[in-house]
DNA sequence: ACCTGAACACCGTTCAAGT
DNA sequence: ACCTGAACACCGTTCAAGT
């Protein structure tokens, strides 16, 4: 049994960084000096590195940041999961305006598919079904996604740095109602 | 009578560039080459002047996309008003929103209020007046708008620079009648 | 009064070289 | 295999100087 770092009919520096690392090192970036500060060049200085050694482990800076956002959707408690169809929507949803007011790059990364993060995409089915269970025909289950999606980025992007507002909830809630009331059959 | 372009007790240069003119060269670079080209420097090489001139005639990048966005909503037609309230709300929102198509910096340039646009205000205080017209209480309507306002914003900023989406003004009429369904007085 | 040119402090990324 | 350093093609903006 060989350690990995020491494989014989290898050669060449043993890896420094890693994705992870340099994931965690750019949570770090973000916490401390918040998203406008977080680049290629500065992740690099936070990690006594260079900007191009970081292209040894990530694709582009796209790449990174869906890292990133992806990390942060995956602390979501996935325990938190109310019976009522409805409350499910309501929690989930704002579960995820949660991370992305702390990853706003997330509408981005998201909206172009250059990369996709699969924890998102969890959420999403999740989002999904919970429309189902609450009597949205198949065929608008997309459409409903899309406007509640569309509230929640707008919501998010909107108030650039703000109080997370008491309305935001009541907002969603006033969303998610205006699509279920749509379809004939509103159960609620 | 003086021609204002050569008032005695004034010196210096006759100013090459103005405020319209960059606007307009600015538009002009937007149609040609799309927003994510619209630099100073991009802008001063359209103009056959340096990057540095335009500030004479704009404070900054920020006040000239104000400029830029004011323009663009000037642009709405006003003839267009329809009688019932929600339907006023409907298109004025959609109107909003095919502006924004072509300005997507519009949503940073409103959510700083470091430049106010007076023609997107005017545009504000129609859907408030629309929405106090519905049927919602004084209290709930500042509330509403910006429920209205975020839906706007995500379905412009979710879906990248893909089709305008058949389901945009479905989605926008279930966040009204969301709206409109919370407070008791529906009247529609 | 208006405009220019050089400079500052940044970006993401490519390319060629070093160990 | 992994990392470095210089370079390219950009940003917005300041500052000092030119006419």
């Amino acid at each position: 049994m060989q350690s990995p770092t020491t494989r014989p009919g290898r050669t060449g520096q043993p890896p420094r960084l890693s994705r992870d690392a340099i994931v965690v090192a750019a949570q770090r970036v973000l916490d401390e000096e918040g998203a406008e500060r977080l680049s290629m060049r500065r992740l690099a200085r936070e990690l006594s590195s260079t900007p191009m050694a970081l292209y040894r482990h990530v694709l582009d800076k796209d790449e990174l940041l869906m890292l990133l956002l992806d990390a942060n959707i995956q602390r979501i408690d996935p325990s938190v999961r109310p019976e009522h169809p409805r409350d499910r929507l309501v929690s989930g949803v704002g579960a995820l305006c949660d991370v992305l007011e702390g990853c706003p790059w997330g509408v981005e990364v998201a909206a172009s598919d250059k990369f996709v993060s699969a924890a998102l995409m969890r959420i999403v089915e999740a989002v999904v079904e919970a429309l189902a269970d609450c009597g949205v025909p198949p065929s608008d289950v997309v459409y409903a996604y899309r406007v509640i999606w569309a509230y929640l980025v707008g919501e998010r992007v909107a108030r650039g740095g703000s109080e997370p507002s008491e309305g935001r909830r009541r907002g969603l809630e006033a969303v998610i109602d205006g699509l279920l009331g749509q379809g004939a059959d509103r159960i609620l």
